[in-house]
DNA sequence: CTAGGATAGTACGATATTCGTATTATTCAA
DNA sequence: TTGAATAATACGAATATCGTACTATCCTAG
């Protein structure tokens, strides 16, 4: 791979930046709207991204320490927002899931994350959106 | 303005509730790194961009109570990144600015950011990336 | 097939963080 | 010039995070 050019890599950093923080802000507002703390709502968008995962994948995935997380689960499993489940092929293990108050909740945070996207393609032109869709998907889709 | 279609807006926040997810990810593992909480860093990285702003601002920007900001700005006025001063045209506020080690330390966080920023460049070919980067830096610069 | 080690998660207590209330200092305005 | 409004801090209660110790389950070498 060619490496971009420094000052475009610099750009596209500080307006990510700036991106970052607003959905992060965005998501603060929501966290509080529904009293789960950041953790607990990060966990909860891991588990819908990653159906019957295991509590371990989330720890590592967020970077806490493993008990941190028992902690945020015990805490999302009271609140009627994710199901735990021992599998019968590793019964050490729990596997996670939403309930369907987990789901709608996520699709609540989802609800805010579309607002912040709407409002980011409201300066582009129709061919401009399609552009930037299209080149964003390309991405995402290149996983790591 | 014309609302973009559901399904394009429908990707565009998928794609980016991950790329945010993994942001922030990177960004805890560099906190982690100089010891230093989420809220923390957040602040730091709001301080770069406002120099000379006042404690309330961050805090209403990072939306937490105002004794929250009140210790996260202690704890990093004692590690020496940020200095506090009264500004003589209004003596009840605090001036929040970067030291020299505050500064050092959001360009380590940048560089993170910067990382991450080229992985996302890795999958698109030159005149993509032209692309990707214009676009991006109008959605920026369209301040909200 | 079983004993020892490895893996997956939980219980519990120490430390740190967040937040609400009360307080201090400063500014504004009637 | 006094009272209300603004800006931040002090302090204590509630909560979150993390490390250590523990339980349960799985794997594998003898």
């Amino acid at each position: 791979m060619i490496a971009p050019p420094a000052e475009q890599l610099r750009q596209l950093t500080l307006a990510f930046e700036r991106f970052t923080r607003r959905f992060k802000v965005a998501e603060a507002t929501a966290a509080i709207a529904n009293s789960l703390n950041a953790l607990d709502v990060q966990a909860l968008l891991f588990i819908d991204d990653n159906p019957d995962c295991k509590l371990g994948d989330v720890a590592r995935h967020l970077q806490v320490a493993l008990t941190t997380m028992s902690s945020s689960i015990d805490r999302l499993v009271r609140r009627g927002m994710i199901e735990r489940h021992r599998p019968e092929t590793n019964r050490r293990s729990v596997a996670l899931n939403l309930t369907q108050g987990g789901k709608d909740t996520v699709a609540g945070y989802m609800e805010g994350y579309q607002d912040a996207c709407n409002a980011m393609l409201e300066p582009l032109d129709p061919a401009e959106r399609a552009d930037f869709v299209r080149l964003t998907l390309k991405i995402a889709q290149h996983e790591t």
